[in-house]
RNA sequence: GCCGCCUUAGCUCAGUUGGUUAGAGCGCUGGAUUGUGGAUUCAGAGGUCCCCCGUUCAAGCCGGGGAGGCGGUACCA
């Protein structure tokens, strides 16, 4: 305070892409882990949790090194100079927990988890480097239809979480059609080391689709592309017959050309139902490629399981733009979008984009084990569907737990209103006494920036007839904005009742219950 | 990581060719209006002008460096 004494005083701040989050956001967010968290139950998945930071060695790919501990994950030293890193997924804790409890576990293991994860990248809207996940994961379960499920639960969350038809997609593929498209009309192949960094940028630069279109795409197929910074990104370098072929393989998904083809030459009826586009085409132009059709066979496993799921064509779709992280998933993929806009905190009108996703990577407890477990997971993103929910209106809290305040007008007879707020709490009414040491207009203000619904006072004159005053706050201010013209706020006396002092729970019960059915 | 823009009160922002005590609105705190939040009114608190170095008699303003924020982009489990 005074210059001469000095004093150090650090500054109060959330450091850098962290945030605090209070009470109805809380709420509203417990809200969405429960409903999610009740369909990965009803699924049949156990719970799980695992602790918050891993053996970094465990963790897999970004390993701190002595010079960047720090890159990507947050990692620190133990007092026997073991690394450790806070984990960035649940998916990594979960092969190191199943690797290390094979033998007593069932098998296949189907659990579920949530929990904070961390991320040390560059923050921004709606990206933080702490943020909560909700997963599933089948380990042990080398069929489609455990795909098929994870694709299935995802839609049934999004219902569940009251977001209609339409308003989400979750968008199917299989990387092995890709694979099988870039092998017969590229000529690269992931396995083939000659080609091997051509098939990681054409990768990369199919999974821009989104958001640059096929102009963008192809830039990164061909040469380069320059962004709107000026900033220029290197292309995979493919020729422009390459590049031509891979957009008639890829269009096949979505049109439908020539002469209609008949149902009968399709081997899954299934299939079709979840393909915009042609698949005798798709079928034709993969002619070549065991892994493209082995994909593609996949594809038609998991449609045939998500139609006797009763998963319909308004809930997901075939996307062969759909690519997801390089080096980890090995066939089908899937992500969850919303598709609908919303104003943003600028007025400006946006897409939320992906809020979840999964798909099936085989080689995962490979890591631990050194022998394969086919595994397949599913995985929300609770940040983002938070604000995606909030922008639709859609998310619950529970009004009913803003406390009852009960005034202290009189600082002598604290102890009488100490006995009305444990009477209102006995019968199940969340109430406080005002802990403050201020008058009682202050006292009114805090209840207003409580969003008490209603504050009970009893001051002398209440006390002198044994009855105590209910004032609905919430009227109050309703009657204000209406008749806030002449200077009658003053009479005070709106939107509030005396009910005698022995009936003060009831009073308190019928006027919540009023304020309740207000508000529908 | 790379590119661009930005940084003055809790918030949104003014601030002249470099010139004395840096301002407004909203918000906040307190008072008035019999014992009442939202009306009216009066008052008050609140600033390292992002930080450091430099130029100058003099820097919120000019120069250099750094940090932080925003928007792209790259990487991404």
């Amino acid at each position: 305070m005074s210059k001469s004494k000095k004093s150090f005083r650090p500054k109060a701040r959330v450091p850098r892409g962290l945030r605090d989050q209070s009470g109805a956001q809380l709420q509203a967010e417990r809200w969405m882990l429960d409903t999610i968290a009740g369909v990965y139950a009803r699924y049949g998945f156990e719970l799980l949790d695992t602790p918050a930071f891993e053996y970094a060695d465990a963790l897999g790919k970004f390993l701190p090194d002595q010079d960047r501990p720090n890159e990507g994950v947050f990692s620190f030293q133990d007092d026997d100079e073991q690394w450790l890193s806070m984990r960035y997924d649940l998916t990594a804790p979960l092969a190191r927990y199943v690797a290390e409890n094979y033998d007593s576990l069932p098998k296949p293991f189907r659990r579920y988890q949530w929990g904070p994860v961390w991320r040390n990248e560059k923050p921004g809207p709606g990206r933080f480097r702490q943020f909560i996940q909700i997963d599933a994961d089948s380990v042990g379960a080398p069929g489609m239809a455990a795909d098929a499920e994870m694709i299935a639960m995802m839609a049934d969350c999004m219902d569940a979480l009251g977001i209609a038809r339409g308003d989400y997609v979750v968008r199917i593929n299989n990387r092995k059609i890709l694979d099988g498209i870039l092998e017969t009309d590229a000529e690269i192949s992931p396995t083939d080391p000659a080609s091997e960094e051509k098939w990681l940028t054409a990768m990369r630069a199919l999974d821009k689709h989104d958001r640059f279109g096929w102009e963008g795409v192809e830039k990164l197929l061909g040469e380069g592309r320059k962004d709107e910074s000026g900033d220029y990104t290197k292309g995979a370098g493919l020729s422009r017959e390459n590049i031509d072929n891979v957009r008639t393989s890829l269009s096949a998904a979505f049109t439908v050309s020539g002469a209609p083809s008949s149902p009968s030459a399709q081997p899954s009826g299934q299939l079709s139902k979840y393909v915009p586009g042609d698949i005798d085409k798709l079928v034709d132009r993969l002619g070549r490629s065991t892994i493209g059709l082995q994909g593609l066979s996949e594809l038609e496993e998991i449609a045939a399981c998500l139609a006797a799921l009763g998963i319909g064509s308004d809930q997901v779709v075939f996307d062969p733009y759909v690519v997801r992280g390089l080096g980890y998933y090995t066939g089908p993929v899937f992500e969850v979008e919303l598709t609908f806009e919303a104003e943003n905190e600028q007025g400006e009108m946006a897409r939320f984009g992906s809020v979840g996703s999964g798909g099936r990577y085989d080689g995962l407890v490979e890591m631990f084990k050194g022998v394969e477990v086919p595994a397949t997971g599913c995985s929300f993103g609770v940040s983002r569907l938070m604000a995606a929910l909030e922008a639709l209106g859609k998310t619950q809290t529970d009004e009913g737990q803003s406390p009852v305040v009960v005034l202290v007008m009189d600082k002598e007879r604290i102890a009488d209103y100490l006995v009305m707020v444990k009477e209102l709490r006995d019968s199940g009414i969340c109430a406080e006494m005002y802990m403050g040491g201020s008058g009682m207009r202050a006292q009114m203000k805090y209840a207003d920036k409580r969003r008490a619904p209603l504050v009970v006072i009893e001051g002398e004159d209440e006390r002198a007839v044994a009855q105590v005053t209910l004032k609905d706050l919430i009227l109050g201010e309703q009657l204000s904005n209406e008749i806030s013209d002449n200077e009658e706020w003053r009479s005070g006396a709106q939107a509030q009742v005396s009910v005698p002092r022995a009936g003060l729970v009831e009073g308190v019960r019928n006027m919540l219950i009023r304020i309740d059915g207000r508000q529908g």
